[in-house]
DNA sequence: CCTACCGATCGGTAGG
DNA sequence: CCTACCGATCGGTAGG
């Protein structure tokens, strides 16, 4: 949809600048986290001094706050389409965590989401992510909620652990023999008790 | 063992002056992370200015890793403790998490170990948590080795996700109605399948 | 424990 | 996009 270049390169909103700065911003805030990436970090990657990514940018807030939003709508799409072509509650939740873990664990683009650090975060820009985050949650609510789970089971605590699960994951895979398939099959299988 | 409180009051290290300054400074690394906790805030909270602290402390990088051993030292003890007064692997698995929780949960004390934001860290002050934690952990593989599990679980991977599990948590927790041992109750549910 | 300060770094801006 | 800078804040220190 929007994947196809404008006309030309003007020095506005799409420019293809700009989104080379973003996919860079989002990559430094991925590994070193919000307060441990500084714009001049970000303008020594891009090639350029701290102060001239403020022709691109408004603020490093509004720019951690766009990033985010990207990531979760990216995440978003590609989840509700892995969703659609399965069928089953299980085979659903599996399917999405899959692709979750897939998009968390490729930190190479701009849809990497960034799901942890929000206590790093100056109180306004939380409570964005917070309310961009819970919306993002929703689609895993709607999966939840249609699985067969024993009755002393809490589904809203369910959910939350495995969210937690899923976004905390990053913290300590490292890439290797087990592909982030697998351990979706792993996290499934743990949660799916009979 | 080190409860009673030495003969009387000098500057030196185990000085009451020092273990409240620690306190303190735990509850803010705890709330506010590394990085967003400045040793002015410390002070403020003491009473002091920040450059006062010295007299206590090497560095904010000493003072950091101080914490995080002590709380570990005192978060294992205290689960050894738990697991001996229970039979049967499920139910000592059972016992550390709600332990652990319960140390994770109860953010008002020098036992509250961080484990959540090792990014935020300087290089040389990571290596030294990882090391501590790593050991920590080893709790962990005893408790899980010995669990009847299906033979299709990878029980280095099933450990990591029950501790990522635990150590996540307060990053959502609020205190209610919820009790850390119920929640503990309620991983072990899930975690137990049949 | 304070005063008074150091060098470094931060997000951000004016003006070209 | 750079030069040159701002005010704020950081960890830490000397000297008393």
């Amino acid at each position: 949809m929007k994947t196809n270049p404008t006309p030309s390169g003007q020095t506005e909103e799409g420019s293809e600048r700009r989104r080379q700065i973003l996919e860079i911003a989002a990559q430094l805030f991925a590994r070193k986290g919000y307060r441990g990436t500084s714009m001049r970090d970000i303008g020594l990657q891009a090639g350029v001094l701290g102060g001239s990514l403020y022709h691109h940018i408004k603020s490093k807030d509004a720019l951690f706050v766009e990033l985010h939003g990207a990531a979760l709508d990216a995440a978003e799409e590609r989840i509700a389409k892995a969703v659609r072509d399965q069928d089953g509650p299980w085979a659903k939740l599996q399917a999405a965590c899959a692709t979750l873990l897939e998009i968390q664990l490729a930190p190479d683009s701009l849809t990497t989401p960034m799901m942890n650090d929000f206590r790093e975060v100056p109180d306004a820009v939380r409570k964005q992510l917070i309310a961009r985050r819970d919306r993002f949650e929703d689609l895993f609510r709607v999966l939840v909620e249609s699985l067969p789970l024993r009755p002393e089971i809490d589904r809203s605590i369910y959910r939350n652990l495995l969210l937690t699960q899923l976004n905390s994951t990053a913290d300590w895979y490292r890439p290797g023999r087990l592909k982030p398939a697998d351990l979706a099959a792993q996290i499934v299988a743990i949660f799916r008790q009979g």
